[in-house]
DNA sequence: AATGAAATGATTGCACC
DNA sequence: GGTGCAATCATTTCATT
């Protein structure tokens, strides 16, 4: 990791549809030279995956919600996580430390997909006693 | 936005990667009429940017916290937004309804330098009344 | 809107430094 | 690790349906 790949993770992040020949130009090195290093990049794990962002807007998504939650027992924790990670909905679940246990990343379409999100699958499992929503009134920055 | 590129959306967004002739053989489409779909997506804004997804914990971002800030006076919320924007540790700011104002989510590479972001960088900035901290121990679901 | 075929452009493999 | 060149592969263009 020096320089030059800093150079090419910061084009990537971008835009990861830029060519190796554009990438070659920017970073004063020949074009296989710039291929082997994101290949290298990929193998060591430090580009995770290549992605799109989507417009949530668009997509009907109109609410961003952050829901705190607190497990009763750690037995019923493999319960709660499965139902998290089932979910569409949640697009982030974190443990965390603190008065809550867990902190989700919801977007749903509107209050009544919250409500029922919240009600009908978060509250319905089994030791998820205590939870708190904060609505998402606007976001002015997010990366990843 | 039909079936078929709902598809192609899922598909990009496992692997952005993808080649167009991948995709032809998949949703049953020649290249062009693949490349031609892509190009509206993009053009209509709901494929905002391709990307590539980092890993934190080799950049050497060990600690993600949650901040959530109380914000006295609406006159200083120009001043946080701008400080928020700057900052390179901030990787989310949204704007919520509640108790608190603001919910950043954070990355750094250890308690020293959180403290250093709130204490220095947070509280220096006028209107900023209360902050909570929530840090992040474990993250088991991580979607944009 | 979609297709096939030709032209263009990008990436990969390889010999060499 | 890096380069240049040739071969391969992908995308774009365009005439046609």
């Amino acid at each position: 990791m020096d320089r030059i790949d800093e150079q090419i993770l910061r084009l990537l992040r971008e835009n990861a549809q830029i060519t190796s020949s554009d990438i070659s130009k920017q970073v004063h090195l020949s074009v296989p030279a710039v291929s082997e290093r994101i290949r290298k990049l990929e193998d060591t794990g430090l580009i995770r995956q290549f992605t799109v962002k989507l417009d949530r807007e668009q997509l009907g998504l109109h609410l961003i919600a952050f829901v705190m939650v607190q497990i009763e027992k750690t037995e019923h924790i493999a319960g709660f996580r499965e139902t998290v990670m089932q979910a569409d909905c949640v697009l982030e679940c974190h443990h965390i430390a603190g008065a809550y246990d867990y902190v989700l990343k919801v977007a749903v379409k509107g209050t009544a997909d919250l409500e029922r999100f919240i009600s009908e699958t978060l509250k319905q499992v089994e030791g998820v006693s205590k939870t708190n929503t904060m609505i998402v009134l606007s976001s002015m920055k997010e990366e990843m």
